[in-house]
DNA sequence: ACCTAATTACGAAATATTTCGTAGAACTTC
DNA sequence: GAAGTTCTACGAAATATTTCGTAATTAGGT
């Protein structure tokens, strides 16, 4: 059994949720406003399927229930990303990697970051075989 | 208006037809179909539908149709990415690219490959502001 | 207690994607 | 040239996702 992936309207309540803490489908809504119409019902649907689905877990114990990830942003973004990986890039992490640097816009001090991170995982396998 | 991404079934298409080059149907639902049953008339609809989306282009001389995909593999790997990017990192290629190097099994050799690349695009920037 | 506002539950429509059956045309073989 | 095979076109069912309207319930204010 292999991890899915939230589909769009669900990842656009999780980064509300991972940036905000617990929520209430209020607090929810009024975010995703901001970017675009949608209706209440319909963050409220959409948020009653993610806890069918396991993704949300509630507190109902006051009658504005308040929600809450049962997945870590981190795990998610793994689980997405090796879903690309292997259907876009033949499972070749460094194609996706030269592709995500390549011709865009990345500042000058996350490609200083990326280096000293990289360093440190080439310094992590000393030793390893090659 | 911003460039959509292909459906996985559309991209499970495109991944024959890039490694292949221009197919029959009978071909790419030869090659799909030794991942996972499927149907003939299935993947026809598919490329057919693809062909209307303006992802394929068919040669129709012969009776057997010749498709070719009209996107470049790269293209579409970095609307992908683009994509996964914003709906999913925030827009960071920083934090993308650690979560595709991070606790997984890159080989050493890949490490050292991106690392060059790197060097290249830092390189290329001397005198960027920052 | 009554009215209003906010909330949840639920059904269902709208849209998108995937799957496949059937019909008819075009080619092959005997 | 009849029979069988291969192909395309097309409709439609099956599934998944997104959207929202309506009804019932609860809380708060007066």
């Amino acid at each position: 059994m292999s991890k899915s992936t939230p589909t769009d309207a669900e990842l656009e309540v999780l980064n509300v949720l991972w940036a905000k803490g617990p929520s209430t489908v209020r607090e929810i809504n009024e975010m995703l406003s901001q970017e675009k119409e949608v209706g209440y019902t319909t963050t409220l649907k959409i948020m009653q399927i993610m806890t069918v689905k396991g993704l949300l877990e509630r507190d109902e114990s006051s009658r504005t229930h308040v929600y809450k990830p049962l997945m870590k942003e981190s795990d998610t973004q793994r689980t997405m990303m090796d879903k690309l990986l292997n259907s876009a890039f033949g499972g070749s992490a460094s194609k996706l990697v030269m592709q995500a640097l390549g011709n865009n816009k990345t500042t000058k001090a996350e490609l200083d970051e990326i280096r000293k991170f990289l360093d440190d995982q080439l310094e992590n396998r000393k030793g390893d075989r090659e």
